[in-house]
DNA sequence: AATATCTCCAACCGCAGGATA
DNA sequence: GTATCCTGCGGTTGGAGATAT
């Protein structure tokens, strides 16, 4: 297809072995499988003109014959890519038009990750062209710190979906939608936390914390670059996105957790996002970014994967995980957070290393208090930066404040001694239902989401717990220090908070 | 000119779902 | 009902070329 693969193919040609591949040939290039049976890497000429000459006669399909039928030495998985990316007689050559681009930003705000749908819409190209263009694209913006949709695709994809789907606007210079949540219009130049410095030197737990709770309290996918989410199995991850999108429901628990105050912020981070990721049945299978059920699998050092709701979330659905998007939508950001690397496992403390929420904050800021004070040497971040003590120092009153809440809920050392249960329940005006129950999913929406979401954008839910989050005073972030404020990350601060800081001004406009 | 870094993309991998035995 | 095979999808990787230092 490209030039490359013909230079690629024209080296190949050299060692084409396939009139006579030989077992010597094969297994000295390393690309054969299976004992020497299939081979692997570059497609030579001659094995498309194999390929090519089997598909006409016997048509698509059946790849795994062409091994057989053909002499390729290919498994028919590479053999249907080859053809459906290379071969295939329609495909188009070259570049994307313009059109052709802004089909694509179109359709991916339309459908997240779909590639394979997406290159349905698009005659001639393929999913794995159009992923590539995407994931450069991203990249590109990303670097240049722009938001993922331009303006016009977001409102376009806004109003072809629902008057009410209003995640995906994230356009500058928008006027707001007083019918939308305060938050939803908001842009937030794109952060990236690898440049930020809060996860590196602050603090690495803290790229997991604000991710999901960033989201659910409305900022605009744009702000995607700084939201970070755990990273999921892929797979089921977009599986799963097929699925209904009741959207950030299973964060919304969280924020309605939330405090003015830092402290008990910190707290329902905690116990919020315990259960967000360890309760995969109770997570709306349109959160992508937190269905990840295998929470156990998250490191506290993440090469981390951000994936970015649809533009298709609405107020309604918020509100509601009853009404589930009919056109899933996500999409992937390659955000590398790189944190330094964690020694929790090796510290042998019990650490909360498997939510990397604030808890993990929290819980590490004290085993960093406790190594000041008592000298042991083992921490459970022995290789954390030198700021990171400071950062952690900054967090430290809130562990100390809430050593008493873990000491109470299991392990005195850990988080992880609460169960997603017994966290819910503590923190959670709910009564009846356990997130261990099947029928969570069913149940929770009526009795969680609506105050979630009714509560932050009015403003004046008064809980009786008072761990819930008053959207309209997003100020609790800034007057946190939850950044950290360093000279390093100085300004990607404020330009976070400059953006919070136009979602109070919304808010209260 | 040499080296390092970045970009692009073809190909691979694992997984899930459907079909079939 | 279960096992197996086939296919398709989406994420990831590795290498070649381009660009920067």
């Amino acid at each position: 297809m490209s030039n490359r693969t013909n230079e690629s193919e024209d080296k190949m040609e050299a060692n084409d072995y396939m009139d006579s591949p030989s077992t010597e040939e094969a297994t000295s290039e390393g690309n054969m499988t299976g004992g020497g049976l299939l081979k692997k890497g570059p497609w030579t000429s001659a094995e498309d003109a194999i390929l090519v000459d089997y598909v006409e006669k016997h048509g698509e399909g059946n790849w795994n014959a062409v091994q057989k039928h053909s002499g390729l030495f290919r498994c028919g998985k590479s053999c249907r890519l080859r053809w459906a990316n290379h071969l295939r007689p329609d495909l188009k050559k070259g570049s994307f038009t313009p059109d052709e681009e802004r089909r694509i930003i179109e359709l991916h705000a339309k459908m997240g990750n779909k590639w394979a749908r997406m290159a349905a819409e698009l005659p001639g190209r393929t999913d794995n062209e159009i992923k590539n263009f995407w994931n450069t694209r991203i990249k590109r913006r990303q670097r240049a710190g722009l938001p993922i949709y331009p303006p016009d695709i977001c409102s376009q994809s806004f109003d072809e979906n629902s008057p009410s789907l209003n995640m995906g606007r994230f356009s500058s210079g928008e006027t707001p939608n007083p019918e939308f949540l305060p938050t939803n219009n908001l842009e937030i130049p794109s952060v990236e936390f690898k440049g930020l410095g809060v996860n590196q030197e602050l603090y690495p737990s803290f790229v997991n914390i604000p991710a999901g709770n960033f989201l659910s309290a409305g900022l605009s996918p744009s702000c995607s670059n700084s939201i970070l989410y755990s990273k999921m199995h892929p797979a089921k991850r977009l599986r799963e996105s097929e699925l209904s999108l009741p959207g950030f429901g299973a964060v919304h628990p969280a924020l309605e957790q939330y405090n003015d105050d830092f402290q008990t912020a910190s707290k329902s981070f905690r116990t919020s996002y315990d259960h967000d990721i360890s309760s995969s049945s109770y997570l709306p299978s349109g959160s992508h970014a937190l269905i990840n059920g295998n929470s156990s699998s998250l490191p506290i050092s993440w090469a981390m994967k951000l994936e970015l709701p649809s533009l298709q979330y609405s107020h309604s659905q918020m509100g509601s995980w009853a009404s589930p998007s009919p056109l899933p939508s996500l999409e992937s950001v390659d955000t590398l957070i790189q944190t330094p690397p964690s020694e929790h496992a090796e510290s042998g403390h019990h650490s909360p290393q498997n939510n990397g929420l604030l808890e993990s904050i929290l819980y590490e800021s004290r085993a960093l208090k406790n190594t000041k004070n008592n000298s042991c040497g083992q921490t459970p971040n022995t290789d954390a930066p030198a700021n990171g003590a400071d950062s952690s120092s900054q967090l430290h009153d809130a562990s100390q404040l809430h050593d008493a809440d873990w000491d109470s809920c299991g392990d005195p050392n850990s988080p992880l001694g609460h169960s997603t249960a017994s966290v819910y329940r503590e923190c959670t005006p709910v009564s009846g239902n356990s997130l261990d129950e099947p029928q969570l999913m069913k149940t929770l929406p009526v009795k969680q989401e609506k105050p979630d979401w009714v509560s932050m954008t009015n403003g004046n839910e008064t809980d009786g717990n008072s761990r819930h989050l008053n959207i309209s005073r997003p100020d609790f972030l800034l007057d946190s220090n939850w950044f950290g404020l360093s000279a390093d990350y100085g300004k990607d601060y404020f330009i976070l908070r400059d953006a919070i800081g136009a979602l109070l001004a919304e808010d209260v406009a």
